[in-house]
RNA sequence: GGGAGUAUAGCUCAGGUGGGAGAGCGCCUGCUUGACGUGCAGAAGGUCACAGGUUCGAGUCCUGUUACUCCCACCA
């Protein structure tokens, strides 16, 4: 794929084209392999309601890049793809479609044209989806893509389904569930959000049958007084113990309700008095299921009042309670209205206020299963980065209650139970069955329901590589090792994933939950449909490339944290793929094909050693860093060696050597530039795989892909400590004559001369390297001299030495005081600092020796330096008299 | 009613084991240096929310306060 790279840096030209090579070379597909360990990652698998959105990129990023680094480990990583078929939000959606485009709505079409729309909205939405994923750079081994409606997945569902059943952890029962009027269909626990709002507090009067009494009820739902079947006060409420027993009159209805006596009433909570509607309420059905009430559903399918209602049938729920306090208020019932803000459940598809509502229901008994799942965490091994989300995992399963499986929809895994018209018999079993294993007969029909999506979506670690079947796949890869998704579905997913997976397969899932958070606009509200803030990961790319945006969400953010999405960071990220693009450009242009360019450790200037001492603990450091899960450190890290260190000092420096004229120093500066820039490429590759690879492939005499390429190892010959510190010290020299040169105006132009006055070690240092200071800091000619100069200087001081510059009439002793005594401030606070802790005897007495030692180099480093400050700034001080 | 998070430069955020406060963007000053102006060089800019505590030493650990955000929760 070698072609010759553009002068500028521009993604569109080879992405697409580098994601299809490694396709064809099948890069992507991992299978067992007893010579490699296996690491494997399954893909969340999205919904196919839509397109990928901001924070799908952001989860997708940080997997490929665990995989692509495992892979290059030299692990047999698998990255598991997917999709979901989504059952409530993907069947309103189609509903919503098919409504647009014919006018229908569910109750007048057939389940099985539902099926075959659904099914082709599917196939529309999972393709798209899959493109999307591919711009991504996602490597995912789509030939093992799977979804959780295929037969593989069905299988699954069927198994776990009549597994628990046999254990006696499915049942069905007649319980109040909540209900979601719009979608019409039971939702769990987790599906229901709790959202503040406004109401009003009813104060209404039941009058005490045969009195003039009448005790007053707080409510704010009037309209269940419908259903009321009792009204209950606390057994030790002193101002209503003579009512107990006691029969009010239902105003409206005129129905005979009997006074109860009951724990649960709160009497701090309005009136102390509580109407009691069994079919309504949770607590109520409760009540009145230890006090044996009737219950009275006055409420259909869509929550509008029933023939329970007697004059109010027909009417909305919202309605009916308009008119329920209109007719209050006429007839003298209605004392008092307060506003009252309290939680109402909702939808979390419709938000739709949610109705409880008594029907029969399947429902899987937790406690059993909360169980080991709890005690994976508290022992150890499940891992959630970062462990702060450890209480929210143990929490919900303290505090779990059964799980409503069964939904009132079309779109989704039909429940694998069949009812006898005959005789009334259940039977659950896997295939459905010809007669009834009770009564013989032969007229079965399978339940009408389907299952809670997440119930899939639980087994997708397992039935994805196979199981129930004991496959290949599922021996190699399972349990898998990491699962990253975002903390808003811990509940609905990795929770049930845990339990699931340790009562099928006896095995934790996976060993670590990688936590992230939401993306969010740039003003920091979530990125929504109705906001319209959403942004679009495939403009994105189409602008700055996938390589950027990944690199963006990769960095500048930690475990578990949102990220805000501000474009100015893609831009930023963008830049530095160019920064690349050109330095690898320069390089390469210098190369030809067929050369050696290695290099021995004897040839090796001082730049080079600290060249690759730092690449080394680039290496060492991002490893480190990526196993940690800590992506955006590493990633920071690899910008600054590549933009600071090699780009900014280490190819300047090269240059001296590659326009120079010795043509073995030349090779050997190729050389090192070649071999940092390799490893800077593979360190890379995990975060912005398309430009690696891209510039991997125009690297003379490579013949090999960067994707499964070697991850860069620590390296002995590469630890260069002594070399690093003298590099160092001479960087600051630069910077220090760059500063004066800044300072005081010296136009680049001016080449000055240097005389250097110092320490034996760092005259030896600057006179070796005076190509360096002449390159990068505008120097002519260095110097070494033994006395202070006649001629007129400006003076920088670094450590074991003062560096004079000559600058002919360019000199400006005003500006040259400032800058000193800046310096002087500087130093003075420095030795201040040292000196102060050196004069604790605390410090002294329990400091690390070290420590002491160090601090003790300081103190007499600065103040050496302060002393030739001093002496300087008097110098200059004469010289300003003088004029 | 419980629980969690956040508070660091003008903005957005990093700050592994406690030991001299960092980046990107923005701002200011120079720069047509033969990879890159999507760039180079140099600067300015911080009471690390507040108050206590532990420690020789706290942005970092502990307690409390304030502000904002989120999650959980069947007070009508």
């Amino acid at each position: 794929m070698k072609k010759t790279m553009g002068s500028k840096y521009d993604p569109k030209t080879f992405e697409q084209a580098v994601y299809q090579y490694w396709m064809e070379k099948k890069h992507f597909s991992a299978n067992p392999n007893p010579d490699k360990e296996p690491f494997t990652i399954v893909l969340p698998p999205p919904n196919i309601t839509g397109q990928l959105h901001m924070g799908h990129a952001l989860d997708h990023v940080i997997q490929d890049v665990l995989i692509r680094y495992k892979r290059m480990r030299g692990y047999e990583a698998l990255w598991l793809p997917g999709t979901d078929h989504a059952s409530i939000a993907t069947e309103v959606k189609v509903l919503e479609k098919i409504k647009r485009e014919e006018g229908l709505s569910k109750d007048m079409i057939r389940r099985e044209d539902f099926l075959e729309k659904a099914w082709a909205w599917k196939a529309e939405y999972g393709d798209r989806i899959v493109e999307q994923m591919m711009k991504l750079g996602n490597s995912c081994d789509w030939d093992k893509e799977r979804f959780t409606m295929d037969s593989g997945c069905n299988d699954a569902v069927t198994k776990v389904f009549v597994n628990l059943y046999r254990k006696g952890l499915i049942y069905r029962g007649n319980r109040l569930i909540n209900w979601c009027p719009d979608c019409g269909t039971t939702l769990s626990e987790a599906e229901v959000e709790h959202e503040d709002q406004q109401g009003k507090f009813y104060h209404v009067k039941y009058p005490i049958k045969d009195s003039e009494e009448f005790l007053t009820i707080a409510t704010t739902r009037p309209e269940t007084m419908l259903g009321d079947t009792a009204v209950a006060v606390h057994p030790e409420d002193e101002r209503y113990a003579r009512f107990v027993g006691k029969t009010v009159m239902l105003p409206l209805v005129g129905r005979e309700l009997p006074v109860i006596a009951d724990d649960y009433v709160d009497r701090s909570v309005g009136t102390g008095a509580l109407k009691i509607t069994p079919a309504h309420d949770p607590n109520d059905f409760l009540i009145g299921q230890r006090h044996d009430l009737e219950i009275i559903d006055i409420f259909d399918e869509k929550a509008t009042i029933n023939e329970k209602g007697g004059s109010y049938e027909g009417l909305d729920r919202y309605a009916c309670r308009r008119q329920i306090v209109e007719d209050l208020q006429r007839e003298g019932f209605l004392l008092e209205v307060k506003n009252h803000e309290h939680a109402v459940g909702v939808c979390y598809r419709c938000h739709t206020a949610i109705e409880p509502r008594l029907s029969d229901q399947w429902f899987v008994e937790m406690a059993p299963l909360a169980k080991p799942a709890l005690e994976a965490l508290k022992k150890g091994e499940l891992k959630i980065v970062p462990d702060r989300f450890d209480k929210v995992y143990s929490h919900w399963l303290e505090n779990i209650r059964d799980w409503t499986i069964s939904r009132q929809l079309w779109w989704g895994h039909r429940i694998p139970a069949y009812y006898c018209q005959d005789c009334g018999e259940i039977m659950v079993q896997e295939t459905p069955p010809a007669t009834c294993s009770k009564c013989g007969g032969t007229h079965m029909l399978q339940d009408e329901d389907v299952l809670d999506t997440w119930f899939s979506s639980a087994l997708w670690p397992f039935s994805t590589l196979g199981w129930p079947e004991d496959t290949a796949l599922l021996k190699y890869f399972y349990p898998t090792n990491v699962l990253v998704t975002g903390y808003d579905i811990i509940f609905f997913w990795v929770i049930r994933m845990v339990f699931s997976g340790l009562e099928q397969t006896g095995e934790l899932p996976f060993e670590h939950v990688l936590i992230h958070g939401l993306v969010r606009d740039a003003e920091g509200r979530k990125m929504s449909k109705s906001l319209g803030n959403g942004v679009d990961p495939l403009e994105v790319i189409e602008s700055y490339g996938a390589d950027a945006l990944r690199f963006m969400l990769a960095t500048g953010n930690s475990p578990g944290n949102d990220l805000k999405f501000q474009m100015e960071r893609v831009e930023a990220a963008r830049n530095f793929a160019n920064k690349l693009w050109n330095a690898s450009r320069f390089l390469l242009a210098t190369l030809e094909e067929g050369e050696d360019y290695s290099f021995k450790t004897t040839e090796l200037e001082l730049a080079d050693k600290w060249i690759l001492h730092r690449l080394n603990e680039t290496v060492k450091e991002v490893s480190r860093d990526l196993d940690r899960f800590e992506l955006g450190i590493a990633a920071g890290k690899i910008y600054e060696f590549v933009w600071d260190e090699y780009c900014d000092w280490y190819i300047e420096i090269s240059k001296i050597r590659l326009y120079g004229e010795d043509e073995q120093r030349k090779a050997v500066a190729k050389g090192v530039l070649l071999e940092v820039l390799t490893d800077i490429l593979k360190l890379l590759h995990p975060f912005m795989p398309f430009i690696t690879e891209e510039i991997w492939g125009n690297i003379p005499g490579v013949d090999s892909d960067l994707i499964v390429a070697a991850w860069p190892g620590e390296n002995q010959d590469r630890v260069f400590e002594e070399e690093a510190r003298s590099m160092d010290r001479l960087m600051k020299a630069v910077r220090s004559l760059r500063n004066i040169r800044a300072e005081m105006e010296v136009s680049p132009k001016v080449r000055a001369r240097l005389l250097v006055e110092g320490d034996a070690g760092v005259r030896q240092l600057l006179g070796d390297e005076e190509k360096i200071l002449m390159a990068l800091a505008g120097i002519k000619e260095v110097v070494l001299i033994q006395e202070e100069p006649a001629e007129e200087v400006v003076t920088a001081i670094i450590e074991g030495a003062r560096l004079y510059m000559p600058l002919d009439d360019l000199v400006d002793y005003g500006r040259e005081h400032n800058r000193l005594e800046k310096e002087f401030q500087k130093l003075t606070g420095e030795v201040k600092r040292a000196r102060g802790r050196l004069s604790n005897q605390g410090f002294l007495a329990k400091a690390p020796e070290a420590l002491i030692q160090e601090e003790e180099a300081k103190l007499a480093k600065y103040e050496a330096m302060l002393k030739e400050i001093t002496e300087r700034l008097e110098v200059v001080r004469e010289k300003i008299q003088e004029s």
